[in-house]
RNA sequence: GGGUGCGUAGCUCAGCGGUAGAGCACUGCCUCGACACGGCAGGGGUCACAGGUUCAAAUCCUGUCGCACCCA
């Protein structure tokens, strides 16, 4: 039997995955251990990107490890509705047929999101199938979803009633391209270049103050200037007022530490209706809250005629215009500022106070801190904590209505008066408006729906059918960890924990891990804009989703970025082809597996060693796994594979598999064996080549993923074999290196004799009598407790083993002697280096005994190193 | 301005108190029947800089310089 040269995985992927998807792989199995991730859900608008590509990649890791352990596994998968974005664009695709939404009405326009999501909404999750991610699929959920939205109504009807949700006038982000309120994280800051203008705000006749602002036309909205309480140029004004230029208005002079002296001219204009910061000052000193704009950004009513129904910018000119013809204008500095785009629209978000629903995060905000606290909840890295208590322990009112159509419109009627009814449905808030009003009322319903986060903060239980008590609910809350980049640690992570802390009185997770993100190959974040995106799907086309999730486990080291790029998707492309090519080794030799190999009773010391560093390599990974050190399992895994099993094992079996020894047999079972717990091993990173090659071992249609991983046995031998074998790699090295260094060509066989007086370690190197003659290109070899001279020989020397090669025509003797003595001098500065620390008394008083027994042994092993340097040294003089 | 990280081999990064590690790249040799997406061997680092603590510092502390990200 053999193999196709290569693993197909444009073929094959494909159908492998279907195969395991219809058998019902994905579903828990009952048993008494549970795990449970919740997949934080993309978009439904959403197409996968690397982002994606590593996160499900972690999460399938951990998932499929826990299920080949036999957990009882649930991977939640599901997608959120996007508010803002799925709107836009069933927008856009009713404006290519020249429909607009308003002449639709809200009614239609939302049946056609609904057509649109049963057209386009799996797109992501049929991308996430082909990364290979073992979800369940049978448990999708959608926030929009029918249950999930009795979720969120009560959720929300239960925080009014507890005083955490109420509505309130506040500054917003306002879009004023989308007509809506957005949040924090749909604000992009960027940096650009713009403008501080110094204007004049006269006092009396003879004295004016100068504020400087980057936003010229929201002076229309001042309502005071302040500066610094202690700044001696204008302590004097305090309590004084100005003339607001352009306007009939006076504005007072205020003292307050948020004007600092050094920045600008050291007096600033306050407009709290159109600045966070100035927002806060209003409130403080009692200003009056003058709003200029309406909801397009453009001038209202409340400004002087002239003004009134100027978009923003437009006004901006007209106003540096008269403040320049009136000589108010002193200076234009140009400076860098950060200026807040709304990452959907594009335009300039504008702080704009309206009335919106806010959510008392900060009283949600206290359990959740507690349980970090009390480390009910972990992060991993650790140092995130602190980033989430900085958030936590200053969070704003949350705000938690958007107005949009697309979403989950809020749970909350009007009467006439104005008066709000929050119920679970119209007929409740109908039977408290009878009981308010004592007569039938006409009710309104609320036009605004709720944030996309504040369904997505209640997924890690409304998706286990919260309210009702279902057994998953029972399973599988809290979840064991939340996987996530660092970017959403606020935004969802907080919100999740606030949610799942009030109403299921426990953190949904036990603990956070937080991935580094993705980026292109100099560290640069990927965007369209920058054109430096690395498309995942490309590359699953290119080298098979086996590759991309190796190369994407093997650079996730605990720092801050993952610096992708595709040469290193190339590089372990070879490695997946390694595997393969392993198995194909094992099966041109017929090797057949027996999954009840009894490992205990293996009597071969190769095998031993085999089967000893195998379970070595087990225990770290499995360490490595409970600490998320992803990159280590990739290391240890490739390691074993590649240079200890395929370098050495398969190297030294060869000659068990080509003559026909007493070894053959059980080096064929344990080789193969071996093999399959490799695939296993690989399995939660590598899932479609192994499940592939498990097919060819197995072939009874069980499946690879399904599969538990070997328990086995090891006796105290095992551990002897180890150190014997590692000895005996030494010695294999030694010799390669010495007819590397010497020219001795291959083709040259070389006699060799071994000599050490330890009697079975020599037994053991006689025993491999075969395979040393075979690896080193030997001629004779012959084993002795002492060793001989042998004139005109080279010795070499490993540790108490002394290697006697006889060479007649050594090239350039001269030559070899001078490295050697370079290399003498080296060991013996080193020996020195040892000496002098082994006769420091402060070493010898302060130091551990394990670290002064480890020097001992190191001083001693380089003094016998030397002495040997001397012999070769010696003997090519000869 | 505040915060959080980071500066270790040509590149990407591990290591975080006991004599410097990996992968890739590089050099030499090898078509030896799994694999040239291969094998064997090798070269390469005063661990950003300056002080300090310690018997011992890439590793801990302080400062300087440089870089990145987050929040104002």
């Amino acid at each position: 039997m053999s193999l196709e040269k290569q693993f197909d995985f444009k073929k094959l992927e494909h159908s492998i995955y279907k195969n395991w998807e219809e058998s019902g792989c994905f579903k828990p199995v009952k048993n008494s251990d549970t795990y449970c991730i919740m997949m934080p859900p993309p978009n439904v608008t959403g197409s996968l990107h690397m982002g994606h590509a590593l996160t499900f990649t972690i999460q399938d890791i951990l998932i499929r490890y826990n299920r080949m352990k036999g957990k009882e596994v649930l991977w939640q998968a599901g997608t959120d509705h996007a508010g803002i974005a799925t709107q836009m664009v069933v927008e856009r695709e009713l404006q290519r047929k020249n429909i607009d939404r308003k002449d639709l009405g809200r009614e239609k326009f939302i049946e056609k999101v609904w057509e649109w999501k049963k057209v386009s909404g799996d797109k992501i999750s049929n991308q996430l199938r082909r990364l290979g991610s073992s979800a369940d699929w049978s448990r999708e959920r959608f926030t929009m979803d029918e249950g999930l939205s009795t979720a969120v109504k009560k959720v929300f009807v239960e925080l009014y009633n507890d005083n955490i949700i109420y509505k309130d006038k506040r500054l917003v982000n306002w879009d004023p391209k989308l007509l809506t309120a957005v949040s924090d994280l749909e604000v992009d800051q960027r940096e650009q270049e713009g403008h501080l203008w110094h204007i004049k705000y006269p006092i009396d006749n003879d004295n004016f103050i100068t504020v400087a602002t980057t936003r010229p036309e929201t002076m229309l909205g001042d309502t005071a200037v302040a500066v610094h309480p202690k700044d001696e140029r204008y302590k004097k004004y305090i309590g004084q007022h100005c003339n607001l230029p352009l306007t009939d208005r006076k504005v007072e002079i205020i003292g307050d530490e948020y004007a600092d002296p050094e920045k600008g001219s050291g007096a600033v204009k306050i407009t709290p209706a159109h600045d966070f910061n100035d927002f806060e000052i209003g409130k403080k000193n009692n200003l009056e809250f003058i709003n200029i704009f309406d909801k397009q950004a453009k001038l209202n009513e409340n400004v002087p005629n002239r003004f009134q129904g100027m978009d923003r910018y437009e006004a901006r000119n007209k106003i540096l215009k008269e403040l320049k013809s009136l000589d108010l204008l002193i200076k234009e500095e140009n400076q860098i500022m950060v200026v807040p785009y709304g990452d959907r629209s594009g335009v300039v978000i504008e702080p704009w106070l309206t009335d919106q629903w806010f959510c008392d995060a900060k009283r949600l905000s206290i359990d959740p801190i507690k349980s970090v606290k009390n480390e009910k909840t972990k992060f991993v890295p650790k140092q995130w904590e602190k980033t989430f208590f900085n958030w936590m322990e200053n969070i704003q009112p949350w705000c938690i209505s958007r107005q949009l159509w697309w979403g989950h419109q809020i749970p909350a009627w009007y009467g006439p008066d104005r008066k709000v009814f929050v119920a679970l449905s119209k007929e409740e808030a109908t039977k408290q408006a009878i009981t308010f009003y004592k007569k039938e009322t006409k009710l309104t319903q609320e036009v605004d729906v709720l944030d996309t986060w504040f369904s997505s903060a209640l997924w890690t239980f409304s998706t286990l059918d919260w309210p009702k008590k279902s057994y998953e609910l029972e399973r599988f809350y809290p979840g064991n960890v939340l996987v996530t980049g660092f970017d959403i640690i606020f935004f969802w992570v907080a919100r999740m924990m606030m949610m799942g802390s009030y109403f299921m009185k426990e953190t949904p997770f036990k603990e956070v891990y937080i991935h580094p993100l993705i980026r292109d190959e100099k560290g640069q974040k990927m965007s369209k804009s920058k054109g430096n995106i690395i498309d995942p799907l490309e590359l699953l086309d290119k080298y098979g989703a086996d590759t991309l999730r190796f190369t994407l486990t093997a650079l996730l080291n605990p720092g801050r970025d993952v610096k992708l790029s595709e040469s290193r998707i190339k590089g372990y492309k070879s490695f997946t082809n390694k595997i393969w090519n392993a198995a194909n080794f094992l099966f041109l030799n017929d090797c057949k597996f027996d999954n009840n190999l009894n490992t205990s009773s293996i009597q071969h010391s190769l095998n031993q060693w085999i089967i000893n560093e195998l379970s070595l390599t087990f225990k770290l990974i499995q360490e490595y796994i409970s600490k998320y050190l992803f990159h280590e399992i990739a290391n240890v895994m490739y390691h074993f594979i590649w240079h200890t099993y395929c370098d050495w094992y398969i190297e030294f079996a060869k000659i068990h598999f080509q003559n026909s020894s007493k070894e053959t047999e059980e080096t064929k079972k344990v080789a193969i064996w071996v093999f399959v717990q490799i695939l296993k091993m690989a399995h939660p990173i590598m899932p479609f080549i192994t499940e592939r090659l498990w097919s060819f071992i197995n072939k009874d249609s069980s499946f690879l993923m399904n599969e538990l991983f070997t328990k086995f046995q090891i006796n105290n031998q095992f551990n002897a074999s180890q150190i014997y074998f590692k000895k005996l790699i030494q010695v294999i090295s030694t010799v390669r290196n010495f007819r590397s260094e010497l020219n001795v060509p291959y083709k040259e066989l070389i006699d060799i004799n071994f000599s050490n007086n330890d009697k079975d370690f020599i037994k053991f190197l006689h025993s491999y009598e075969n395979e040393l003659k075979r690896l080193l290109k030997l001629n004779r070899i012959s084993f002795e407790e002492k060793s001989n001279k042998i004139i005109g020989a080279a010795y070499l020397v490993v540790e108490k083993t002394t290697l006697t090669i006889p060479l007649k025509n050594i090239v350039d003797a001269k030559k070899e002697i001078e490295k050697l003595q370079i290399k003498k001098q080296k060991e013996i500065s080193n020996f020195n280096k040892l000496e002098n620390k082994l006769k420091n008394s402060a070493f010898m008083n302060n130091a551990s005994e394990e670290v002064i027994e480890k020097f001992k042994k190191q001083s001693i092993d380089i003094k016998s190193s030397i002495e040997k340097i001397d012999q070769i040294i010696d003997t090519i003089n000869r």
